[in-house]
DNA sequence: AGAATGATCCTCT
DNA sequence: GAGGATCATTCTC
C-alpha cells in the first residue's frame, strides 16, 4: 500500500528532471501516463516514479513509502532485514524491496504484469509538506504527501510528522497556559 | 574527455 | 549527526 509520494511537474518545476527538456534519461516522462519512470542515483539507489499527465507533458509521481501487505517475506529478503518498518520506508528501500531497477524503466502499468490497484478515494488523513532533499524549487510547493497515521513513511516524513505533533503540543500547552 | 552532482541509505561516533 | 558509498547522467570545456 502506497503511503508516501512526491510530485514532479515538468516545465514549471525546477526540481523535475524534465525541467530543462528532454534527455535520454527522462524520455519516459514525456510519454503516456501510467508508465514507470525509473532512474539510478547516488551510486546505489533506484527511484520508482509513475508517469502522470498527458503525453508530451513531462510529470511524474515518486513513490517514497509502502506498507508491505503481500509478499512481505520476499520484500524483506531483498532488503536483507527483519524489521518490517525498514523494508520500504523510503524511495530507495521501496524500489529495492520490489526488485525494481532500470530494467523496468518504461514498463506499462496498465497491463497485467506490474500494476497498481485499490480505491482511488481518499479515506485517510494525509499530510502535505515541502519536498525534501531538493535544492531550488523544492521548498515552496507542498508536493510531498504521506498518510498521517502510517509508520511506513520515509525518515524525513517521520521528522515532519514529529515536528508537527510537537507544534500541536506546544500550541496546546500555550492554550492551556 | 573530465568534473560535478544527486528526488538516498547505512554505519559509525 | 556526520560522512562515505558509488556510478549514471548531465554539464562544461
Amino acid at each position: 500500500m502506497i503511503v508516501e509520494t512526491e510530485a514532479y511537474h515538468g516545465p514549471d518545476d525546477p526540481a523535475c528532471h524534465a525541467f530543462k527538456g528532454r534527455t535520454a534519461r527522462n524520455e519516459v516522462m514525456f510519454g503516456k501516463p501510467g508508465f514507470l519512470y525509473v532512474y539510478f542515483t547516488y551510486g546505489n539507489h533506484y527511484m520508482l516514479n509513475v508517469v502522470t499527465e498527458k503525453e508530451g507533458f513531462p510529470a511524474a509521481v515518486l513513490l517514497r513509502g509502502l506498507e508491505p501487505l503481500y509478499g512481505i517475506e520476499e520484500m524483506a529478503r531483498r532488503r536483507n532485514t527483519e524489521d518490517i518498518g525498514n523494508i520500504s520506508s523510503g524511495p530507495g528501500k521501496l524500489a529495492r524491496s520490489l526488485g525494481i531497477t532500470t530494467a523496468q524503466n518504461g514498463a506499462d502499468l496498465t497491463g497485467s504484469k506490474i500494476y497498481m490497484t485499490g480505491p482511488s478515494t481518499i479515506r485517510r488523513s494525509i499530510i502535505a509538506s515541502p519536498r525534501i532533499g531538493i535544492g531550488e524549487g523544492g521548498a515552496e510547493r507542498l508536493w510531498r504527501f504521506f498518510l498521517a497515521d502510517n509508520p511506513h513513511v520515509s525518515k524525513g516524513s517521520k521528522m515532519i510528522r514529529e515536528n508537527s505533533y510537537a507544534l500541536k503540543a506546544a500550541r496546546q500547552m500555550a492554550f492551556v497556559k
